[in-house]
DNA sequence: TCAAAAGTGTTTCATTTACACCCATGA
DNA sequence: TCATGGGTGTAAATGAAACACTTTTGA
């Protein structure tokens, strides 16, 4: 029952946990009251997907999420319970709001769950105390990501959007929030790279766009669109074993790319 | 050199402050590491401007800022340090970005402070501890805020925005982004409403427009755009007293323009 | 040979841009 | 009467939307 430091890789830091041992000594660890969750999206079989975690104790599924080191960056927690989760590094990562108001806090639910891991605590045990929690999204891409459970969790799984539960807490909000995020980022930002494997067809790109929004979109008038801000690049290759016409392959150029997502793309003024 | 409870108004509570006592009874009163600050526009004689404060034994310029309450929403505590300083309430007023590498905190710097006002501290004073701020931005009537210093500041201040010094800490940065949020935020949102007064001439709606893009409009073209929103009236009433053919004064119609709030204006997707 | 999705252009309509003259007022 | 900014419209260019047929493949 001690906090071990795993060096993986040789890269970075990963700070292994065990549940009772965080809920005894984070009050030393971790910055006070406040968290951080994750709404982690991928992109498979044509459909938007949310990496959830089923939260031992409770019957419930919840973002992934945790807290940040005291002598961490908000960005670096970000990022390091990105890996944990998933594996990846280097990724899209954005925080997108502050939820802090007192109602998301639920101190009998937090004490239910420490009691059913035995574990004694005082009122003013870190755990109960009141928490901000800080939404980060997660552009991922899920060919490459490895669900793994953590410390809380029986459980670890990608979800169709569509069929997402209720969740623990004010996590179902959380969620609503980083799409609603994600749409309006989609005016300005180009979006792909990371959800995607290296090579895609525009078929599959645009069926990402059209889950994101949520409607259809013209096939060629979205070819257009897209090639007008000079991000993607057309490979010789095309998708094969397919009962029809192979499509071509893509790829984002990457310079480009990054360009756009500094500059952003075409704003209304 | 005691915490009072002003009720104002018969409407709001206030909590007016000495900065002795909230050093040294801040660890009870406030949620731990986590403070606000806010930048402050408004819009005077064709300048967008921000409210600055002095803050005492520094020398130098800060957003407003301060503390939450702990049993106090994140907004709530926004809107009453937003009311201490302009004495305006119910005006615009979001987040934008959660500040939090650690960096951005300066030990070295608050210590002098505390130093300078004779206050006894050891290491584990609450105020010497690692802070994450929330940013958040207000667009007030300047005609209507009375600028008022607080607890901490010497003096109080409207800033043109091409003037404004070095700042306290990373508040520079903190200004930055919030412009930067409110320029992304024009490109999707009905904005004036708040920052000019309940009548104004188009060229003054367009001056501020102008100003927070930093570039100039074509003037035939954001009326015509303007208009096309629907959230202005145009008043039989002229502004005369002026040197030249008297404009027309407009008002913005509030249920529509609070509907344009909700619902954006017109994205590109 | 059939089903299924891919590739490809044009026309129409809407939006955006550029641009210039006369007007009303106070000084 | 002059200087100053206000009010107004049109033409051209650009961008967005609607729309259908032929092609290639595996089954």
């Amino acid at each position: 029952m001690r906090l071990v430091f795993v060096s993986q890789n040789g890269s970075s830091n990963e700070v292994e946990q065990d549940l009772e041992d965080i809920l005894q000594r984070g009050g030393e660890l971790y910055h006070p009251g406040f968290s951080i969750d994750c709404a982690i999206f991928g992109f498979h079989a044509n459909q938007l997907k949310v990496l959830l975690l089923k939260v031992k104790n409770t019957g419930r599924w919840a973002l992934p999420g945790g807290f940040m080191l005291k002598n961490e960056d908000v960005e670096t927690a970000a990022a390091r319970l990105l890996k944990a989760r998933t594996g990846l590094e280097h990724v899209f990562l954005r925080q997108f709001y502050l939820f802090g108001d007192l109602a998301r806090n639920d101190e009998a639910f937090n004490r239910q769950r420490l009691r059913k891991e035995n574990i004694q605590a005082s009122a003013e045990h870190w755990f109960l105390q009141r928490f901000l929690t800080l939404g980060y999204y997660a552009l991922v891409d899920f060919a490459q990501a490895v669900p793994r459970p953590d410390y809380i969790s029986e459980d670890c799984a990608w979800w169709d959007l569509h069929e997402v539960p209720a969740l623990m807490l004010d996590h179902n909000r959380i969620l609503d929030k980083a799409l609603e995020t994600l749409r309006l980022q989609l005016t300005y930002q180009p979006i792909g790279y990371n959800l995607l494997p290296e090579k895609f067809t525009m078929t599959e790109l645009q069926c990402l766009y059209e889950t994101i929004l949520g409607r259809k979109l013209d096939r060629r008038n979205f070819l257009r669109r897209i090639q007008s801000y000079g991000i993607l690049r057309r490979l010789d290759e095309r998708r094969d074993g397919v009962a029809h016409k192979p499509p071509y392959l893509y790829r984002f150029d990457l310079p480009a790319y990054e360009q756009a997502l500094r500059q952003g793309l075409n704003g209304a003024w």
